[in-house]
DNA sequence: AGGAAGATCTACT
DNA sequence: GTAGATCTTCCTA
């Protein structure tokens, strides 16, 4: 399996977001890796979405977003660290959102992190995830391109299922457009519209 | 020093 | 299912 290359994320933030549901995400820990296939998304602009960290302009702690394309951008919200993949054309501002995975590898070190049994509470949301997966401000920056990495997202094996669309999750003032990217009827997603579905 | 932030958990009706 | 408390940094005044 290869890492996705720098130029997957050289385009509009929500293409990037999009076609980042189903691949995985692999996180390097001292003896163990785990891994989860990435289920939900959300895509942020700059300084014309109300919603994105750039909203206000260049500052030095979102800096990350206006730089080089493919690097982790992790940031604290309520106690919660995010974790966000740098993505837009050349010389834009954006980044992706990963909100949610489903656990494919390492499921009792996750279990450990989060302090929790099921399952399904493991890694269904931004701030569940990067828990489970030991992520913290210290892996800001990383380059997420490179296999070797800490923090690493691979192309994934073909594979069937649909995408949803929704407004993101939590914002304040949300842009029009729908933002937010999940796969129809994954156990794993945030929220709960996925309940009535398959 | 104070407040806001894209969330999560708990405890209820 | 919904409401409210609380989570922890970093920015802005």
């Amino acid at each position: 399996m290869n890492p996705l290359p720098k130029s997957f994320y050289e385009r509009d933030p929500a293409l990037v977001a999009r076609e980042l549901l189903g691949k995985t995400l692999v996180r390097r820990l001292d003896r163990q890796t785990v891994s989860g296939k990435i289920v939900e998304t959300e895509a942020y602009y700059g300084e014309n979405d109300p919603a994105s960290k750039a909203y206000k302009g260049r500052k030095t702690f979102n800096e990350l977003m206006y730089l080089d394309v493919g690097k982790a951008f992790i940031y604290m919200v309520h106690g919660n660290w995010l974790l966000n993949i740098v993505a837009h054309p050349k010389g834009g501002v954006g980044a992706v959102l990963i909100r949610a995975l489903e656990p494919i590898r390492g499921i009792e070190v996750m279990k450990k992190n989060r302090g929790v049994k099921d399952v399904y509470a493991l890694t269904s949301g931004p701030g569940r995830l990067t828990k489970a997966l030991n992520i913290t401000k210290k892996q800001n920056g990383l380059d997420v391109t490179k296999a070797e990495n800490e923090i690493a997202i691979f192309e994934a094996v073909a594979e069937e299922f649909e995408i949803c669309t929704s407004h993101r999750i939590g914002v304040k003032r949300d842009l029009p457009k729908e933002l937010r990217f999940y796969i129809k009827g994954n156990k794993f997603v945030s929220k709960r519209e996925n309940l009535s579905i398959d």
